[in-house]
DNA sequence: TCGAATTTGTGCGTATGTATG
DNA sequence: GCATACATACGCACAAATTCG
């Protein structure tokens, strides 16, 4: 198991493998940034002679690379001064029991909102209607919401509700901006997380459009049930992640919980 | 927000973005099967020529992707009948405080195995130091190991361990073949998982070479805690695994087993 | 057995994108 | 910016294996 080199992990740049070299540095420098690696104190990156020759390239290429990344808005070069990194540092979302969806992100961004869109009514899939315990067919309302801090889209999650049970859900969620509130209003007190499934994969249109995300990025996508007290499910919702933005940390429960 | 199409999510395919066509198509044929939403009941895809009109690209260039992912083994064409798809579900490896490394794969698979390559003894960076709580500079013992299943590589972990406390553990992991028969062996009767922390990324050089990844192909990364039940940490572990061949599931203790 | 349709495999010329110095 | 080399993508044509009436 050879350690790349000194400086820690650095994914190996290859030819013809089908991904031009400019973007594997900037998916590298990218995610270099997010593990706070590289970069220093300042957020000043290393001058571009000396990235050309850790990456084994030519100077053009690790231009085309820091382009594509100023052009994202991760990274800004200045004239005779060097190259910048915005602040980055990747958010922890929590999972357990006790997961909320707006909550947990706590005092990790300055600034932090939650866009929901107009909840719509359909027909539930057989994986959806399995999900919330009704008939294949039954009416759902299903719920988009978008998750920022600091201006930069963080989670994007589909959820569906049982129309019977919550017929104005995205309305209540949309006034209280609060998914525990809005539940309030239909009598569900407390609530718990009873399972999460997660898996990672590339994005894909919809998730580079909604979480301004550049080709190739990776999300991680998770499918939650949360249920009441009675242990009856009751949300079924599916959130994306940028994989550089977000990750996960699962805690037993009673331990430290973020808030 | 429009829902990408009744096709399904497919991945846009981009020009001049710095990823070739043929490996977008095929990361987005690898997915496709992995989602189940490709390829027919006994696993034949769609014609090439009728994949090139649905991407919308030259016939040689899907044929590029598709010899991408014979050469990984997950297609194989055959003269004048087809490209046939390998039989492929995700393994679901569970995650909660009663998580082990070797077991809960259950039958998922029809065969099973975990190399162990012997130990090692180093100094602790700080961070794994941190997570174990010991000095930084102690010595701790790394073990690597990877799981396979059906002869395809599902995990690829290494472990640290307080080299005082468990000066064998590399040995007895490898002679036991389970992790809690070796711990047995000194005196760990019973442990829980205190915290898994999850991202997601591309694969290294590392990676690309133990679970026989292509490049760009994406892994699930995990961080994970144990402790002994006086609630000592005594193992410190990070597992990559293929996002394309596994995922992972939380579950609230005591609740829904995945079958 | 024959032939037509389907499907993968191969060759080649050309235009564009990528990377170097 | 320029010249060079190589990878990528296209369009067209045809060969070879398989299927089916």
């Amino acid at each position: 198991m050879t350690g790349a080199g000194t400086t820690g992990k650095r994914r190996a740049i290859q030819r013809g493998v089908g991904v031009a070299l400019w973007r594997q540095i900037a998916d590298d420098i990218r995610g270099g940034l997010a593990a706070g690696t590289l970069a220093g104190a300042e957020g000043r990156l290393p001058p571009e002679a000396a990235l050309a020759e850790r990456f084994g390239v030519n100077r053009h290429t690790v231009r085309a690379a820091i382009a594509a990344l100023a052009h994202e808005g991760v990274l800004h070069p200045v004239h005779g001064r060097g190259t910048f990194a915005r602040r980055q540092k990747r958010l922890v979302y929590p999972i357990g029991e006790r997961t909320r969806f707006s909550t947990g992100l706590g005092s990790q961004a300055r600034e932090r909102h939650t866009d929901i869109f107009a909840g719509v009514q359909e027909s539930a899939s057989t994986e959806i209607a399995k999900a919330l315990g009704l008939e294949a067919g039954s009416k759902v309302i299903r719920v988009e919401a978008r998750g920022s801090a600091d201006g930069v889209p963080v989670s994007r999650a589909t959820s569906w509700f049982d129309a019977q049970r919550f017929p104005t859900i995205a309305e209540a969620y949309a006034d209280a901006g609060s998914l525990s509130a809005a539940l309030r209003k239909f009598g569900v007190e407390d609530y718990l997380r009873a399972s999460t499934r997660i898996e990672a994969r590339h994005a894909d249109e919809a998730d580079a459009r909604d979480l301004r995300l550049s080709p190739g990025a990776v999300v991680i996508v998770t499918h939650a049930i949360n249920v009441d007290m009675k242990g009856d499910p009751f949300q079924y919702s599916r959130t994306r992640f940028p994989a550089d933005r977000v990750e996960l940390v699962v805690e037993s429960q009673g331990k430290t919980t973020v808030d």
